[in-house]
DNA sequence: CTTCATGCAAATAATTTGCAGTAAG
DNA sequence: CTTACTGCAAATTATTTGCATGAAG
């Protein structure tokens, strides 16, 4: 619940913050200006300074992530459990998958083959999304 | 060779590509003001908008690629077969990891779970260098 | 009440564009 | 010669900051 997570980070509960985070949820990766323009139509006084600002600290809190893809503007997403992105380069479309066994795997390996302590991955697929094939 | 791959695309060879193409060879992942700014010490004319038009076109022709990692401005690497970006969040240092074996396992993993057909990859893990430790 | 968040405007940074002059093929 | 590239300046776009006011706890 997004109140908890936030009251949690010693964040106070706005109606700004809620806004963006229900952004975030409903479109699940979404640049900081959809953001912005979705919650202006609601609530027109909103800033655009407030998103850039609280999208720092909820990231800081762990509460959102940033999701960089090749040739796309920043997205953001819920913090969820790692996972990897597809991307499909014809109709943009963003999914995630959940596949943590395999994630798990290349990642030990990675850290076994390189003597690092691996802490956050971030894996992105580009292709084509069966719709589009 | 830089030129000839210039060349391939139908780009013409210009010191000014070569020195980009030198600068990124010789950092590995480079931010593009790090390239302006080392180019511009032996070559006072050079115009960051070279740079950004460059990269651009080089980009389109798959002589090098953007690298685009958590918190981090984006840099550029020459193209080079699928790999790992290994990044140390403490002293901020990336470096490739070709483990052609574990990527290619998840690729077609993916692909066969989500029907997906995959052209690209992007992955980075982020955390400690053995160094840092 | 006290602290922190918001919204606005201004400042700064990042990227793109148009165009005249110049270099590459 | 012809085409495409460069550099400059101006235009856009993206992000950050300071500060007065207002809302949350």
């Amino acid at each position: 619940m997004f109140k908890q997570m936030l009251k949690d980070n010693h964040l106070k509960i706005t109606p700004q913050r809620l806004a963006i985070l229900k952004e975030i949820q409903k479109f699940g990766h979404i640049s900081i200006d959809e953001i912005y323009e979705n919650i202006k139509e609601s609530n027109p006084s909103m800033s655009l300074a407030t998103v850039y600002k609280n999208l720092t600290f909820m990231q800081e809190a762990k509460i959102v992530d940033e999701v960089k893809l090749p040739n796309q503007k920043q997205r953001y997403e819920l913090t969820k459990s790692p996972h990897i992105h597809l991307v499909c380069e014809k109709c943009g479309s963003i999914i995630d998958m959940e596949i943590d066994n395999s994630i798990q795997a290349l990642r030990s390996h990675c850290a076994k083959v390189s003597h690092y302590k691996i802490k956050e991955t971030s894996i992105a697929m580009i292709g084509i999304c069966p719709k589009c094939q």
